[in-house]
DNA sequence: ATCAACAATGTACACGCGTACATTGTTACA
DNA sequence: TGTAACAATGTACGCGTGTACATTGTTGAT
C-alpha cells in the first residue's frame, strides 16, 4: 500500500517503519505514558535512565518524528522568522545584490539559532498590515527589508510596535520612531565617496542619488554635502541628479553628464549605488567619456558587478551580510529574554523616545569602507577639452 | 497593560480590540456555536445570510484572526512550500544570479497560490535526510535547488520519493530516477554556444566546464561536442578545462588560455557560466588578449553581469525565473490533484521507470536562447600572431 | 513508626481549529 | 396528513503536542 513496500530499490537506508508513528504508539511500545515520552524527548523533569532508554529505543524503532505543527500549537510559537520583501514592480528582488546579501546573513543566523525562514513577498494589492502576520502566529518575529518611508508604512510599523510584536528594520531608519533598526553609516559612506573624489583632484562633483523615501539616500546626501563643505566646495544644485537605483536610471543620465564633463562643469560623479553607477559608466563610455580618466566615478555598495566593469568601479563597501546576521541575532535574542512579553520592549523603548534620550534609540549602525578602484583614478592633467 | 493602551500615537488605525479574540469569543458575541463561526469563515456548508453577517460583524468587532498554527494542525497541512538550499562553503547562495532568479519565480508563484516559502539552508554537519522535513509536517512540498548528483543525495531523494513526498528538482536531472524535474535544454545551450563561435569563424574552441556532479554541466558538454561534430571539428581533450563555476576559477585559467590563444591553439572559448566567463574575460585582458577580437568568448546563463563587462559578454539565456515559477506551479498543482495520496505519484511514476518508458518521465525542459554580444565578435582577420 | 521530601510517572486537559454526526425546522410531494 | 428531503445549526471529538497536577514509591530524619 505504502510506497515503502516497494521492492528492491535502495536498501541503502533501512526504514523499519514507513508511516510516521505518533507519540501514542511510542508510549505503548515503550510501556509508558505519553507524558513520559514527551518528557524524555524534551529533556524535562527527572527521568529514570532505564525509562529514557526504553523510550528512545521505541522512538527509533517506530521512526518517530514529533509533529512540528502540533508542537507549535502547544508551545504557541512557530519557530519561524519572517522576512518581509517589498513589492517593487518588475524587479526581481532576490536578484538585487543588496537583498541577496542580507538574506544570506539572516538565513545563516536563523539556521544557527534553530529558526526557519519564512519569506513573505508583499502582495501589490492587499493593504499593508503586518499585524495580521503575527496574529496568525505564523512568525515569532519579523525582519523588514527594503521598506520605504511613506505614511502608510510608518503607520503599519507603528501599529506593529504598539502591538508589541518584535520586528527589525534593515538598512532603513525611521527618524523619531522607536523601531529596532540595523543600518550602515551611510552619512560616513557618502562622505567617504565624495572625499575620495576630492582627494583625487575633483572639484565639481555630481551626485546621482536614489529616492528620498530611503533613509540611506538622505544619509548619503548628507555625507556628500558634509564632504564638500569640509573642503570648502560650494554645493551646486545643478549637480544633483535623481535616479531609482536601477541600472537604466544610471544609464539615462549618461548623455547629460557626458556633456557636462566635456564642458568642464563636472569632473567627478558619486552614484548612490553600483547598479546606477554601472549603467552610468557604460553610458559615459558610449558617449566618449572614459571614467577614471576624463572624470572620476564612484559607486556605492561594492556589489559583485563593481569588479566586472572596465574600468573596475570604485565603491563603498557596505556589510550587508553582517547586517542581516545582526538583525536576526538581535531579534531572536530578544525573544528569549526574560521580559519576553510582547509588550515589554515596546513600552521600554517607548520611554526612551518619550523622554529626551536618543541614546537608547534601538539603532545599530555598522561601518562602511571605501574601496578605491580604477574608475576614480582620474588624472588631473587630462582635465577637460582633452577629447 | 497592553501596548495598545499607549497614548496618542497613531490614531491612524482604530483598533477596536488589541488582544486577539479566539473563535469562542466570536461565537459568543454572535450568539452562535463555534462550528458556525468556522463554517462562515471557511465558506463551508449552507449558512443563512443573516447568521453569516452576524458572525462576520462579530469577528470584525473582535478583530479576530484565525490561528494559522491551529488550522495547520487541524487540516494536517502546513501551507508551506519548502525550498532547500545546498550548503556550499564560503558561497552566499542568495547572491548567485541563478538562485536569485529561481527563488523569485518560486516566490511569486507560491504567493499567488497562497503558500508561504520556507527557506531551508542545509546545514553542513547534519546528515542529509529530507524525509524528516516532511515528517515534521513543516512543509507540504519541497523544491530542491542546486543539488548535486552524489550517491548520498541520490539516496536521500529516493527515500523521499519512496515515501511519496512531493518534491521537485530544478536545473538538475537525475538520470534513471523518476524524480519530478524542471530543467532547461542545456544540450541545446551548449550546442548554441559552440555553434555560435563556429559561425563566427572559430575552429579551435576551448570549453571551460563546471563540475560533472551537475547534470547541466554534462549536458552542455554534450551540446558542445555535438556542435563540433556537426561541423566536422575534432574534439581535442587538451581544450577541455574544468572550473567550479566561480569567477575565480575562470580567472585562474586566464594565463593558460591567453597563452593558447597567442600560440594559435585556441580561437574561441565557451564557458559554462557567466561568472567563470567574466573572471576569464578579465584575466584574458590582463594578459593582453582582447575577447571579441583576439578570440571569441561566450558565457552561459545571461546573468546581469554579462552586460557589465567590456566588451559585453555573449551568453546563453536560461529562463531561471520561469523555471522557478513552473516548478512551484507543478508541485502545488499536484498537491490538489484528486489522487493526492502521498503515495500515488510515486507508484505511478515508478511504473514508468520499471517499464520501458522514458516518455512519461516527469521532466520538463525549457528552451534556452543565444544572446550574442561583443565578446564573441572576433574578426577572423586578426587570427593569431597579431599581438 | 511516622511523616516530610523528593524522584518518577500517570492522568487530564488545553492549545484553536476542522468536521462528522446529530438535531431541529421547513418544504414538497405523495 | 404523513414523510422524505433538505437547509441550518449545534454537539462532540480529533489533530499531536506540552504540562499542571495527582499519584505512587522510596528515602531519610525524627
Amino acid at each position: 500500500m505504502f510506497a515503502c513496500t516497494a521492492p528492491g530499490l535502495s536498501a541503502q537506508t533501512k526504514v523499519e517503519e514507513c508511516n510516521i508513528g505518533s507519540r501514542k504508539e511510542v508510549a505503548k511500545l515503550a510501556g509508558v505514558s505519553e507524558a513520559t515520552v514527551s518528557r524524555v524527548l524534551n529533556g524535562v523533569g527527572p527521568i529514570r535512565e532505564e525509562t529514557k532508554l526504553k523510550v528512545l529505543e521505541a522512538a527509533r524503532q517506530l521512526n518517530y518524528v514529533p509533529n512540528v505543527l502540533a508542537q507549535q500549537l502547544a508551545r504557541r510559537r512557530s519557530g519561524n522568522l519572517g522576512v518581509i520583501l517589498p513589492y517593487v514592480p518588475k524587479v526581481k528582488l532576490f536578484s538585487a545584490y543588496y537583498f541577496a546579501e542580507i538574506l544570506s546573513g539572516i538565513g545563516e543566523t536563523a539556521r544557527r539559532m534553530g529558526y526557519d525562514l519564512l519569506i513573505i513577498p508583499l502582495s501589490p494589492v492587499e493593504a499593508r498590515s503586518y499585524t495580521n502576520l503575527f496574529q496568525t502566529q505564523k512568525v515569532d518575529a519579523c525582519i523588514m527589508l527594503g521598506s520605504q518611508d511613506t505614511a502608510e508604512e510608518r503607520g503599519a510599523l507603528r501599529q506593529l510596535h504598539e502591538g508589541g510584536y518584535p520586528f527589525c528594520l534593515v538598512n532603513q531608519r525611521f527618524d523619531d520612531e522607536p523601531f529596532k533598526t540595523i543600518e550602515a553609516d551611510h552619512v560616513k559612506g557618502g562622505q567617504l565617496a565624495a572625499s575620495h573624489l576630492i582627494g583625487r583632484g575633483c572639484r565639481r562633483i555630481a551626485f546621482l542619488n536614489g529616492p528620498d523615501a530611503y533613509s540611506n539616500s538622505r544619509d548619503r546626501m548628507k555625507g556628500y554635502s558634509l564632504a564638500l563643505q569640509k573642503h570648502g566646495i560650494a554645493m551646486d544644485n545643478e549637480l544633483l541628479y535623481r535616479g531609482n537605483y536601477s541600472r537604466t536610471s544610471g544609464y539615462q543620465y549618461a548623455e547629460q553628464l557626458a556633456e557636462a564633463v566635456r564642458a568642464g562643469r563636472v569632473d567627478g560623479i558619486v552614484a548612490a549605488n553600483d547598479r546606477m553607477a554601472i549603467g552610468l559608466l557604460q553610458g559615459l563610455r558610449e558617449h566618449g567619456i572614459e571614467p577614471g580618466k576624463d572624470a572620476a566615478l564612484i559607486g556605492y555598495d561594492d556589489a559583485d558587478g563593481a569588479r566586472f566593469t572596465e574600468p573596475q568601479l570604485s565603491s563603498v563597501a557596505v556589510p550587508f551580510y553582517e547586517m542581516g546576521e545582526q538583525a536576526a541575532q538581535w531579534l531572536l535574542d530578544s525573544l528569549s529574554e526574560p521580559g519576553a512579553q510582547p509588550d515589554s520592549s515596546a513600552s521600554a523603548e517607548g520611554q526612551s523616545v518619550q523622554g529626551a534620550g536618543d541614546a537608547v534609540r534601538p539603532v545599530i549602525q555598522l561601518p562602511v569602507r571605501l574601496v578605491p578602484r580604477a574608475s576614480s583614478l582620474r588624472y588631473p592633467d587630462l582635465e577637460s577639452g582633452q577629447l
